[in-house]
DNA sequence: GCCTTGCCTGTTACAGTGTAACGATCGGCG
DNA sequence: CGCCGATCGTTACACTGTAACAGGCAAGGC
């Protein structure tokens, strides 16, 4: 019953979708791990909780330097490999259009596919599922005669709280 | 009255969309320049019609290939500048999903935005365009409060020509 | 216990993608 | 001519992603 929320403040601040949504992903793959019999490693859940607990798309490489400890550094090639677990079971999306990497909002199979909204104001992605798209999507690709494997749905525009913040401003 | 034709060959070789297309694309760049009073020069003209004659995306670094002669090398910078122009105009687009330019194949306005087609097997690009798409996507952009400026949408897969060929196989 | 196997991680090196900065060149204009 | 704007060449650099190899570690068979 959640839906598209947007939680209400668009990550204008590093306060990010906070602890609650981060230990409920963490659960999750969790979960997935001991269904499936694999392995949830420190480095996959560490790497997890960084992209969960950030507000905005984050790169590789900035995962990286917040998971390396002035002793300790965790390579870019590690953090890609644990990216490349976390988005094949859908715990984390990357984003294309800015090569970077988003926690998954919503929990969705793999047959459903979301669309990213991206505000070019304050950074911000919002994750939302619409079943309305994924029938146009079929339809147009049934009638091409493609097979999909993969979709990619990003718009970049501003999000409602920039553009209330533009008019008031 | 073309539709999404998708040509009948889907690239399988070198030849691409032909001579034909890559001309009328050109075409369509000097009337755009002739009436924006923009500059559609010989560098421009060059990366349109080596991105226009190959029948799969290209990397920039390969059009630079393409456009350095023996005793004359282009620079990937300058090409990405051709790049940015002939983007900015809707005469080739961008595959987020392979960092790779695609020649446009419909001449739509910068409202209507496309559907990329991109098959695993063979690399083809087909550009299609559905106004129902289009409906879906200004709906739920609208009921999320987001105002668009960009679409991205790409679909992998298998395309058509693929799917027999690997049936038959 | 010991060895083998498979998976994960660390490390290095490298290829590919994209941009910033500066200077030269060219054409239009007063 | 001198100025200005746009384009292009050149260099240098930052960012993104992968290949290859070595070490660690847990599980399972002997
Ligand atoms: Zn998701
Ligand atoms: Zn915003
Ligand atoms: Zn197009
Ligand atoms: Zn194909």
């Amino acid at each position: 019953m959640d839906g598209h929320d947007t939680c209400g403040h668009h990550g204008h601040g590093p306060a990010a979708h906070g602890p609650a949504r981060t230990a409920e992903l963490v659960a999750r793959a969790e979960r997935l791990a001991q269904d499936l019999g694999l392995q949830f490693t420190a480095l996959r859940r560490r790497t997890l909780e960084v992209v969960a607990e950030e507000g905005r798309p984050l790169g590789a490489y900035d995962i990286a330097e917040r998971l390396s400890a002035p002793g300790k550094r965790v390579a870019a090639v590690s953090v890609y490999r644990a990216l490349d677990f976390l988005t094949e079971h859908g715990l984390v999306h990357r984003i294309a259009s800015r090569n970077a990497f988003v926690p998954c909002e919503h929990g969705h199979g793999a047959g459903e596919s979301a669309v990213f909204l991206i505000c070019r104001s304050c950074g911000s992605v919002d994750e939302t599922i619409s079943a309305e798209i994924e029938r146009s999507l079929d339809r147009t690709l049934a009638q091409a005669g493609f097979k999909p494997a993969s979709r990619i749905v990003e718009i970049e525009g501003e999000c409602g709280t920039c553009q209330g913040r533009q008019e008031a401003g």
